[in-house]
DNA sequence: TAGAAAATCCAAAGCGCTTTGGAAAACCCT
DNA sequence: AGGGTTTTCCAAAGCGCTTTGGATTTTCTA
């Protein structure tokens, strides 16, 4: 309850031992017994007692701060999925007792961040976001020497390195496949940007699906932007206002979804009936059900929540922070799949 | 471009200097001359030299590094206009050299995570975000004599603290208004946690209009809940599908007036026609048009970029760590009104 | 019970920076 | 040129922790 702040000299002074030992005692060191061991707690605990980060850091080396650098783009977009991923990190970093750093930087800066947190330790290690087919910050980061974990793959070396993913080329196959046992012959996919790796698996797969079925690839049914809701709403509205419209819509993002949901309903289609959407669906906190009791979902989609994602992300770097030599450990999560109201048969 | 850590003793070494005087110079001290300081600069960048934070830290007691605690509710839900915010403010952080560091916490840790935040500095600042209308974590604050900015304001004693703040009340004041004015009487608002000061302001700025126009205040009209889209959904179709609903509907945040939306259109309404729909919008990156280009918005709203506000809180509160005992700033933001084409006069 | 082994503790040296309190050098004026 | 300023620099003492290398005490073995 006291706010007064009591430092490792005052408290061995108080206990009548020395700094090493107290500093041992409460580091869970083995040479020291544990009747003073529990003195030792007893004291730091009444007197509040709480280490220096910074000094702790600089004798240690070790920051306990995760990094993470978020891409601002011009457009000053952030991508609302990072809000998700970032509450399923922090949590797990608050309970190994790890903060977490975020700091903004443009595309070109972020090279020089990474050697800027490592150089000085001021982070332990990093999560890269949003990973390119090519990608550069994975090799820089093991020459820099930096712990990290991609949240996602590159799009080559995958065994050199940890990753956590999501099956996006077999998530896709299996919508799009859905979509043509229901009968659809066009369909659309409002894929994301597809220098990003996700991105281009997904279009993988739904590419896989028409083939399988022996249905052309259409270009012109193909649109590659960053996700969000306006753009779901123009790509949707153009593509339906085409001469040969898509009977289907398949969309990467559950936000570029909603804008198309609004563009059909706009033009008096019902969803499920005259015109088809999936979705991939991230579980964005902001768009559940508060209540999450079995009410199934509104769109037809193949799920997995990106906040669980941030967690088991952030559980694997420090994981590997603690047992730096440690071999690179990957993830690949299956994708859920969840037949909502929002597809049917082509009319 | 070499990755060679050198430090302060390397580097005076390196130049024949003292410690003192080559961090003198780094640091912009009057006491050393201009063509030492010229010297030690172009070597410094030369060998690539970065302080250690944690070295800084520990010697100033300035971590340069502003906190966040992030509240996570019991549903893990977190709110998505914070990505928004965030990105503002570690632009303005980056901007002064600054970090950003996030903390999830309960919220009853809360208070212990503010002393310890204060104890052994780990943040010179710390941001408020969403005061309650009792608001014991500015009291809290003051006592532990953490420097902190508010976004928003608590119910109370609005000068002994600095925040910014939009002005809810009129800007909800002048949406209903424009709605009794195109000849509606019953205008529902779908509003966020009445614990929440914003929420009263704006619930208070609703109910000013109703009463200059001598309408009755009925409180079957408003409802109160985090602010989603499936909340926005869910009540207006409840509102809707009652004996005596509205003909216009008002929402405290775009996503539960998207999820209005797609209530309304699920119903066979159409927005504007059959109903008018009117909302708060925080100019969330993700729901936004990419290109800006004057196009005018869909909704009916006031808005005011919560991005902005949250450069300008990151200012506010680095300007205000930098001259630690300045008075108390505060700044009030008056919000846009743009009519879009989800209102008109009642049926 | 003596001697060795194990357990327990400590003084002091860092970690990499800032800053105090001077000292030395350069400059300025009459 | 001599005195006082002013400018320029430095040695060393922290900041609060961890950790090395011993010293001291206790426990165990025969």
């Amino acid at each position: 309850m006291s706010d007064s702040v009591v430092n490792l000299k005052q408290l061995s002074k108080s206990l009548g031992l020395s700094q090493t030992t107290v500093s041992r005692a409460l580091n869970g060191f083995p040479e020291v017994s544990e009747k003073t061991r529990a003195k030792v707690q007893a004291a730091a605990e009444k007197l509040n007692y709480r280490p220096s980060p910074s000094a702790t850091s600089l004798a240690t080396g070790k920051s306990r701060i995760i990094g993470h650098v978020v891409p601002v783009s011009e457009h000053r977009m952030i991508n609302p999925h990072f809000s998700d991923f970032v509450a399923g990190a922090s949590d797990a970093y608050a309970e190994a007792g790890y903060d977490l750093l975020i700091r903004a930087a443009l595309p070109e800066q972020e090279a020089d961040i990474y050697r800027d947190f490592a150089s000085r330790n001021r982070v332990d290690g990093v999560v890269v976001h949003g990973p390119m087919v090519h990608e550069p910050r994975i090799k820089l980061l093991q020459s820099i020497g930096l712990p990290f974990v991609v949240h996602g793959r590159a799009g080559d070396e995958e065994h050199s390195y940890s990753w956590m993913d999501v099956d996006n080329r077999s998530a896709f196959e299996q919508l799009t496949h859905y979509l043509i046992e229901l009968g659809h012959r066009r369909i659309a996919l409002i894929n994301g940007l597809e220098s990003m790796n996700f991105a281009r698996r997904r279009r993988l797969g739904y590419e896989t699906a028409l083939s399988d079925h022996k249905l052309p690839v259409d270009p012109d049914l193909v649109t590659s932007e960053d996700m969000n809701e306006p753009y779901g709403y123009r790509s949707t509205r153009r593509l339906l206002e085409a001469s040969s419209a898509p009977t289907a819509l398949i969309y990467s993002s559950i936000l570029s979804a909603l804008g198309g949901l609004r563009a059909v309903n706009e033009m008096g289609l019902r969803p499920g009936k005259d015109i088809s959407l999936a979705t991939y669906d991230d579980r964005l906190s902001f768009l559940q059900a508060g209540d999450g009791a079995g009410q199934s979902s509104y769109f037809t989609s193949v799920h997995s929540s990106i906040q669980d994602a941030g967690r088991r992300v952030g559980e694997m770097l420090i994981s590997q922070i603690k047992d730096k030599n440690s071999a690179p450990k990957f993830e690949l999560w299956k994708s859920q799949m969840d037949i909502g109201k929002t597809t049917g048969p082509p009319r």
